[in-house]
DNA sequence: CCAAAAGTGTTTCCTTTACACCCATGC
DNA sequence: GCATGGGTGTAAAGGAAACACTTTTGG
């Protein structure tokens, strides 16, 4: 609980704690889930591949030093529509250097039609997923743990929750929702189930009665939607093989 | 992230964070879902029910932190069976008199046959839920948001996993087993659906084969199960009402 | 015309739900 | 016998999976 209760300990008469935060940020570029990760300037771990985060300041909110540390440490200028604590890592040895208790957060970007090419993106860059769960690469502190933790809540999330709208943008076809899904959870899904399935939870998306977008080389237009008022997904969009 | 990267700010030339652990333990007395609270002997909030908890010490895991207090605040003899994380507190204004981040667990504690009779537990007492959701009890600092969250997330877990055979003692019936999740989602559920469907997932219960019980005022006795190895629920046990 | 993508229909299967009914005990 | 709770049967309703088929575009 908090202070006052247990008279024997006195905190000040310790090191402190530094509280930084960690933030995972998801986004799918070509089909593909990717978390945007840094390359460290400085030890320790330089060089090395880390996830994007600082200390949380003596007056500020947890979720506003990750809303901060993520305008501060990448070049993306918009606001992540949706911004998540996910779980505290507090192991003594996480840090070399100090006792550092880590709140981790989980962002969502919207798939830009345009995937910026990489003008200076040598310090920030987008990470397929498959390549972390390949083990081709480490990162720095417990940040793997923090991906993996991150990754399998974001693939939870979509089977309970409509949130794989915050990875559209504001405007998009059930087939760019789905998808979503495919590259999230690295399956197939049947796209005629998928429709009558999303169509037929209320609130999950609303109709724009735009028939619009012409397709690049041929098929149906498709029609458009938004997101809908509702957050949780009831009975929940199940995701093949996790029986 | 951690430190390294922004060498701006220097965690050091700032007054420190106290990091505590707070913990929601939970219990089922007479069919009714409870939670752990003590009374505060000190300012503030003095007099005041509160969370059991307190200050991680400097070499000391967050979860260790939560099992040491939990059995240093409590009478309750026995380890929990269940001890999750499950979110972080860290508002600049939550304690009066410092800045404290605190990481929250939820515990469960085995419903025992025989509830110990109140001895010196004016310190320590199990508060029924309904007493705490229908606003006759406030509680210190902010307590109130961290059961809500603890019992919300405990009642999602029943839907998705068999942590519920965890308010139960070792060996228990289905009935024993139904009641828990009546107690936790407040609700009455069918009794033979629910012992085909307990039943049928697979790797849920192991039977005893021991047909044993005899009821205290007449029914047919129970067969007695154990805990089986699954931790996961799919399909899910689904909550009425919850649509 | 053909290819490609969107969207609908249809059948089969499985799960859930409601509720009747049987089983085994205490009194 | 009757009450009580444990446990099974069963039929109707609803959702999921597989896949054929229609619609609407580009070439």
């Amino acid at each position: 609980m908090d202070p006052g209760t247990t008279p024997d300990y006195d905190p000040q008469a310790f090191p402190p704690f530094a509280v930084t935060v960690d933030i995972v940020v998801m986004t799918i570029i070509e089909d593909e889930l990717r978390v945007l990760l840094i390359r460290r300037a400085v030890p320790p771990f330089r060089d090395s591949w880390a996830l994007p985060g600082g200390f949380v300041r003596p007056d500020e909110d947890l979720s506003t030093a990750a809303v901060r540390e993520l305008a501060e440490e990448t070049s993306i200028n918009q606001e992540p529509d949706h911004l998540e604590q996910f779980g505290t890592y507090g192991h003594p040895d996480r840090d070399p250097r100090m006792r550092v208790v880590s709140v981790g957060y989980w962002a969502i970007i919207p798939d830009l039609p345009t995937p910026k090419g990489g003008s200076d993106a040598a310090y920030a860059e987008l990470v397929p997923v498959a390549e972390l769960e390949g083990g081709r690469i480490r990162l720095a502190f417990d940040h793997d743990r923090i991906v993996t933790d991150a990754i399998a809540l974001a693939r939870s999330s979509l089977e309970n929750t409509t949130i794989a709208t915050r990875f559209c943008p504001p405007e998009f076809t059930i087939s760019d929702l789905r998808r979503v899904y495919e590259a999230v959870w690295d399956s197939k899904l049947d796209p005629g189930n998928f429709q009558r399935k999303v169509k037929q939870t209320s609130e999950f998306l609303q109709p724009l009665n735009q028939t619009t977008r012409s397709g690049d080389k041929g098929g149906r237009p498709a029609a458009l939607w938004v997101k809908g008022p509702a957050e949780k997904l009831s009975p929940p969009l199940s995701r093949p093989d996790s029986n």
